[in-house]
DNA sequence: ACCTGAACACCGTTCAAGT
DNA sequence: ACCTGAACACCGTTCAAGT
C-alpha cells in the first residue's frame, strides 16, 4: 500500500472497467483494503486521478531535439491509446491543473528553438494538445460504445485518417503563423 | 412540466451551481417535483444533458454563405461562454453522440463549397471543434477555480489571445492543406 | 504511521401505486 | 397521461477508534 501501488490498482480498474467505474471503493476492493484507507495517501480523488494521469503520460518518450512536432503529437496519441478512457482522464486532470507532467513541455522547447516567443510557443502547443485530446476522446468513446454493442462497424482506419488530416492542418498552421 | 421546462430548469441550475451540482434531484427540486418524475419525459440523465446541450448550441447563428470559418469558430466560442461549464457539457454530449445539433454542420458546407471532399470537410471542422471546445473548457475551468478563490489574477485577455492564435493556426492550416 | 468501522450527505434509476 | 413514495445499489469524504 504505497502511492505507486494505489496508482497501479487504479490503472487496472481503468483498463478493465473504464473511467465511469473507477471509484475509490473499487480501487480499495482491488487492494483488499477499506476505501477510507486511500485518504491517508491521497488528499482526494482528483489528486489520485492526476497521479494516474501522470503515470500514463510517463509512457511518452522524452522529446529530444531531433523530434518533430508531428512526431510528438503522434506519440502523445499512441500513449493515450494504451489505456482505456485515458484521453478523457488526462483532459480532466489537465483542466483542473493537477497534472505535474504537462504533455506539451517538450514541444514548447522545439518551437522556442525555432525562434517562437515563449508565450506563443505554449499557446501553439496547447492548441495541438486540445486537438489530440479531443480526437482521442472521440476514438475511445466510440471504442466503448462498440464494446457495449450499441455501435457497429469498427473502422479504426477512419480514425487514423482523421487524426492525420487534422495534424497536417495544425502543423501547416504552425509553420504559416511562424512565417507570417 | 414539459421537456422544454425541464431543460430550462437545468440551465438555471447549471448557471447558478455548475455542472458538478447538476443532479436530477436538484432539477426536480427547482421544479417542485420528485426526481423520478423527470424519467417520464427523458429516458435518462445523458439524454436530458444532450437536450440542454442542444438548447445552448441553438444560440449560435445559422451559418450563411457569407460567414468565414474563423467567424463561425468565434461564434461557437461566444455561445459556449454564455453558460457556465457549457463547453464541458457539450463536449460530453458530443462524445456520446447524443447531440442532434452538431455544431459543425454549417462550417462543413462552407468547406464543401470551396471544393473539399465531404469526408475531409467534416474531419477538418471536427479538428476546429476540438480546439474550440478544449480551449473554452480550459477557460471555464479557470473561471470556476477563480470563483472559488483557489486562483487569482483574472487575465481574460490572455485567453482571448490564446484563442485567436490557435484559430489563426487552424485556419491557415485549412487553407494550406486545401492548396496542397 | 497506517488502517478499520461506521456514519453523513449525497447520487442515478426503477417501479408499484396513486390520480 | 403524468406524478409520488419508497426503495436499490451505489457514490466521495470524514473521523473517532483501533494497532
Amino acid at each position: 500500500m504505497s502511492k505507486a501501488g494505489i496508482v497501479d490498482a487504479a490503472l487496472g480498474i481503468l483498463d478493465q472497467y473504464g473511467l465511469a467505474d473507477l471509484s475509490m471503493r473499487r480501487i480499495a476492493d482491488a487492494l483488499g483494503v477499506q476505501a477510507a484507507a486511500i485518504y491517508w495517501h491521497f488528499a482526494n480523488k482528483q489528486t489520485l486521478l492526476a497521479a494516474v494521469s501522470d503515470a500514463i503520460l510517463a509512457g511518452q518518450a522524452p522529446c529530444d531535439e531531433s523530434m518533430s512536432i508531428a512526431g510528438w503529437a503522434r506519440d502523445l496519441r499512441e500513449v493515450l491509446l494504451t489505456h482505456r478512457d485515458a484521453a478523457e482522464l488526462v483532459a480532466a486532470s489537465l483542466a483542473v491543473g493537477l497534472c505535474t507532467r504537462v504533455p506539451d513541455a517538450g514541444a514548447v522547447e522545439v518551437l522556442e528553438a525555432e525562434g517562437w516567443p515563449p508565450d506563443d510557443a505554449r499557446r501553439a502547443t496547447r492548441a495541438i494538445v486540445h486537438f489530440v485530446l479531443g480526437h482521442v476522446i472521440q476514438e475511445q468513446t466510440r471504442q466503448n460504445l462498440l464494446a457495449v454493442g450499441v455501435l457497429t462497424s469498427p473502422t479504426p482506419a477512419l480514425d487514423e485518417d482523421g487524426f492525420e488530416l487534422g495534424l497536417r492542418m495544425l502543423v501547416s498552421g504552425v509553420q504559416a503563423v511562424a512565417a507570417g
